[in-house]
Formats: C-alpha cells, structure tokens, sequence
DNA sequence: GATGGCAAAGTGGCCTGACCAATTCTAATC
DNA sequence: GATTAGAATTGGTCAGGCCACTTTGCCATC
C-alpha cells in the first residue's frame, strides 16, 4: 500500500497568501512595525479578493505575525513570530506556569551570564531602577515581565525566548494578573526586589552558577507567594 | 487623565465567534472528531454572515482546534488545542531546539518519573519494543516523538507538554528530519536504543535522579550526533 | 441479492459589490 | 500657528452568488 501526498497542488487559498506576506516580512521588504498595503490594494496585487486576504490576516494574526488596527491599518507585530497564544482559554493555570518557569528560566539564566551582551545589561540595570522607583505599584509586571523576556533573549536561543514570552502570555491572559495586582495593591507586598538585585549581579560578574541559583530562588519565592495569595482568595 | 477600558462590547466578530464555537467544545456538546455544523447554518444560528463564520473557522483552524475537510464538513481535532504552528517559518533552528530541549526535558523527565501513570508505562514499553522492532527505519522518528511527548503529557504540566510537542513540531518542519533521515539511512546510524532503555526503567522505578539523567545523557548524544552529521552535510 | 456507476444534494472555497464605523489626513478657519 | 470640521482611507461586516469537491443514495447491471 503505497501511500503518496496527493501533488499539494491547490492548497487553501489563504494559506498561499499568508506565506507570501509572511515571506515579505521575513525577506525584510517589510520592517517590524510596518504598516502593510491596506486590504483593497493587496487583494489587487495578489489577484485574489478581499475575503481572502482577510482570511490570511486573521491566519497570520491568529499566528501572531501581525496586528491589525481598525481604521488604521495592518502593522508588522513587533518582535516578530512567535509561538501564538490561541482564542481557545489554553487552561493552563498559574502553578502550571510557574513550574515551567522553574525548569527553564534558571538555565536559561545560566547561559545568559555567558552571552549576555553589555547593552543589554546597561538596559537590565536601568528596568531594576524603574522597579525601585515604581515599587508595589501595578506598572511593576511590565518591568517584571521585559526583565525576564530580555534576559531569555540574551540566552540567544530564539526557541528559548519565544517560549518565555508566550509564558508571560498566558500569564496575563489567564487572571492571574488580577490576582496578581491585588496581592501587591492590598497586601502591599513588594516582590522581590532583592531577588531581582541578585540576578542582576549574578549577570553583570558574567556567573552562570550564581545566576541560576539566584533566578531559582527567585522563581521559587514567587511560588510561594502566589501560593499564599491563592489560599486566602481561591479562584 | 483616565484611561479606562473601552468596554469589550464589540470585540472583533470573527473572535467572538470563535470563542463560541470553542466553548462548545470545551463544554463537550461537541466532541473530539465530531462535524460542526454546516458553515451556513451556523450563520444562521449565531446571526452573523458566512464570511465571519469562515474568519472564526480559520482562526480556530490556525490554532489547532479544528480541521476542515473540502466538501465534506469541519470536524473537532482529535487531541484538542495545543500550541500551534503557525504558516511562517520560526526560523528556529536544529540545535535550538535540542539546546531547549536539554534544559526542559530532563527535569520534566523527573517529574514525569513521580507522577507517571501504570498505563503510560505500559506505553512506553510498547514503544521501546517498536523501536527496537523498526531499528534504523525512517518510522522510528515518530515512534521517537511519541515517546517523548508522552513523557511531557505525564509530567501532568499542560504548559510543559504543549512546548514539548510544540518543539517537535518545530523539527519536523524546519528540514531537520530530512537531514536525520539520512542519518538513519545512510549511515546506519542506530540512534539511541539503549538511552531510550535507560530513560524507560529509570521511569519504571520511578526514580527521578536517574530520570533527570537518562534524559540529560540522552539528549546530550542526540546534539553530538546531530553535530557530527551537520559537519559533514552543511545545511 | 450484490455490485458498480452515476446523478443529486450538501459542503466548503472564493468572488463581487456594497455599506458602516473608526481613523487619519486635509484644508479652511480663527 | 493651532483648531477643527469635513473628506478620504481603512478595516468590519453583510448579502448573495457560482464553482469544485464529497457524500449519499438510487438505479441499472451482473
């Protein structure tokens, strides 16, 4: 029994046309944050109509490649393709989360100490100063969240860093900020200032070892916390 | 100056619809490898036109939930909604991969070895047969995927098992396989039985040091291997 | 009665053309 | 020069239509 893919003649059209504008980004025609040709002037170009190349945005949308902004137009996302984060609530929980981060990101902040570049530390420093600054108010989980994103993009290792920030998105997706941001507003708990210190010094002495321990520590503080938070407020 | 949510009411069409249609399947009105309704009587059911319902198909259909058959229907994807792939290239390279894989798997590996079912090992003992049964044939690649993504699901961590099969999904796309394939082939190369066999009895005893090993040990040859054969063949 | 072939019904694939709502641009006005 | 009202642009959605492919079931044939 001869099994033999059936000659991929016509595949759906908007796929086809997906590729060819994901290729235009990936060929560098279009930069990170472009806008593209608005839909009426793609639908001519391709030679396909307008349902179909809204069908292969949505496709590339879904896919994370792009963004679209009603009235205004469709922008290249920053940052480029990414693992996508679905419609479907993915049902992954915070504990789920926190446990992954907990066998990836010491690691990933290991190799980081090695390959970090100076830029890139000068920027670590500046977001630990805006975390003093800001302390305990809400903005924190964004410089929270560039904090860890940058350090698994320094690991250079781009599987690494999309997953670290599809984390982050499934974090914020899935209320758990909510919980979050209540735990620092009414508690008045201070995450992990010192923690973040330590890893920041662990990179800037360039210390794999010293970097993974302090990330582990930091990651397994933030368990806890957020196991006492859940106690007291069940979801 | 506030700044305050403009009220979620109109949220794109096509992703309301979708999140419906995902709910369904969530709820289990519709189960895995059923057929939807027909795109136009959900039209008519939901109130909304072809053309949104189509857009909230592709949508779905990008994120793994569905899988539609020309002329025939749209059915539930058996195995659900996992992280998906989209149409672009990750440019994600082979020993990106196997470098994130080194770090994942063997502590998802451990947990695996304390939360693994009797069912799943049975499983795997199958599986080990099969690739000692296939030894050398391209098939053992899947055979390979199975057992490893079957270790991830154990570990009882949908993040965890989502990436890893996600990263599979990765190889399979981005050329690797051919190049393993020649591996396999040509060089008789016959990867990996007897770190396979460690991995399962360090499992079987439920031993998770041995199983952080087996796995480290495991992947660590597999990049070797990997090493050795992209010397020799320049992608 | 079983088998094979063919036509009709159902389904997704794609198109045309239109109107609405949000955004952005432009030009007149102060 | 800054403001602002209107026009142009852009995505959002709808309606209805035609085509190609699958499935189904009837019917002629063996």
């Amino acid at each position: 029994m001869v099994k033999l893919e059936p000659l991929p003649s016509s595949e759906r059209l908007y796929i086809r046309v997906a590729r060819r504008i994901a290729d235009l980004v990936k060929a560098g025609d279009v930069k990170s944050g472009d806008r593209l040709p608005s839909e009426r002037v793609l639908a001519d170009m391709l030679q396909v109509s307008r349902p179909s190349i809204r069908e292969a945005m949505i496709a590339l949308e879904v896919s994370g490649l792009i963004e679209v902004r009603t009235g205004s137009g469709i922008f290249v996302t920053r940052g480029g393709s990414s693992i996508s984060t679905p419609l479907v609530d993915s049902g992954i929980g915070p504990f789920e989360i926190l446990e992954m981060r907990l066998v990836l990101e010491p690691e990933i902040c290991a190799l980081a100490a090695e390959r970090i570049s100076d830029a890139a530390l000068q920027r670590l420093s500046e977001l630990f100063q805006s975390m003093v600054e800001l302390n305990g108010r809400p903005e924190m989980e964004a410089i929270d969240r560039e904090f860890h994103t940058l350090i698994a993009a320094e690991a250079e290792n781009t599987a690494v860093a999309q997953t670290v920030e599809w984390l982050w998105r499934l974090r914020v997706q899935s209320g758990f900020s909510r919980g979050y941001h209540r735990l620092i507003v009414e508690e008045g708990i201070f995450p992990t200032l010192e923690e973040h210190k330590a890893i920041l010094d662990a990179l800037m002495k360039r210390d794999p070892e010293a970097a993974r321990q302090a990330m582990t520590s930091h990651l397994l503080a933030a368990t806890e916390s957020a196991a006492r938070h859940f106690e007291s407020n069940p979801a």
